[in-house]
DNA sequence: ATACTATTTCTACATTTGTAGAGCAAATAT
DNA sequence: ATATTTGCTCTACAAATGTAGAAATAGTAT
């Protein structure tokens, strides 16, 4: 099961809090903000989904996800990569470089990066 | 307006055909494929959401994507890169370099490709 | 002309998603 | 102890989505 658009923006904040309680979500949310009990239903459709869970903290609990933002991230250009590229990671790899207006030093820190992985092999 | 998923599916076909007749769209469904009148229904909110047109053929209609995939994959990028990147197209990157797994080969090919771009600069 | 075929459009309906009120339980302030 | 606050669960409901039948349309074969 995936995360809907309102849902996955809740993760992004957990993601990027890593923890939370219900009043620290809210209150990470831009304006306007939702009800409260708009983020408590999102927060158990993703308890269902297996993408949070929780631990009690006396008598709040505090929400954190079970899928890293990289795992989830993998997931979804994994998809894309799939859909668009014919799961060639390297043709879109080449599309990427090639259309994605990166500026010289963008490249060339790329460029070095790429020499770094190739030394490891 | 964004494409749903049934829809995205859809898109895929027409951009592979480029172009295609009713019949032919059905015949590129994997099994089980849907009624006739399913991809109707799709093929008319795509229009809606201009995202396909079609041109009279004699007493058929020939439907094509507005949208190219090109434009419509970059879209999509820009999102990911937007709320998982912070919006940096460079860290991205990073992250895609490192975490890909792509094979000595594919790296090589790829550092060609960015001095290729960096030629250009 | 008549029947058959291939769409197209309308309508329908179950799910999923976005959003939030009502009610309830528990902790806290007075 | 009582009122207030916090936040969880239930319920609700509109909009979007996935899927497709029924009816209308218009060529095509006989």
């Amino acid at each position: 099961m995936e995360l809907s658009n309102a849902e996955e923006q809740l993760m992004q904040i957990l993601w990027k809090k890593e923890k939370a309680f219900m009043k620290e979500l809210l209150e990470a949310y831009p304006e306007p903000k939702p009800a409260l009990t708009t983020v408590a239903t999102l927060l158990k459709r993703m308890q269902d989904k297996k993408f949070v869970d929780y631990i009690q903290v006396g008598r709040s609990r505090e929400y954190f996800p079970t899928v890293s933002k990289k795992k989830y991230f993998s997931k979804q250009m994994n998809g894309m990569i799939r859909n668009f590229f014919n799961n060639s990671t390297s043709q879109f790899a080449s599309f990427f470089t090639t259309e994605s207006n990166l500026s010289e030093e963008e490249l060339k820190e790329i460029r070095n990066l790429i020499d770094e992985q190739l030394k490891k092999k």
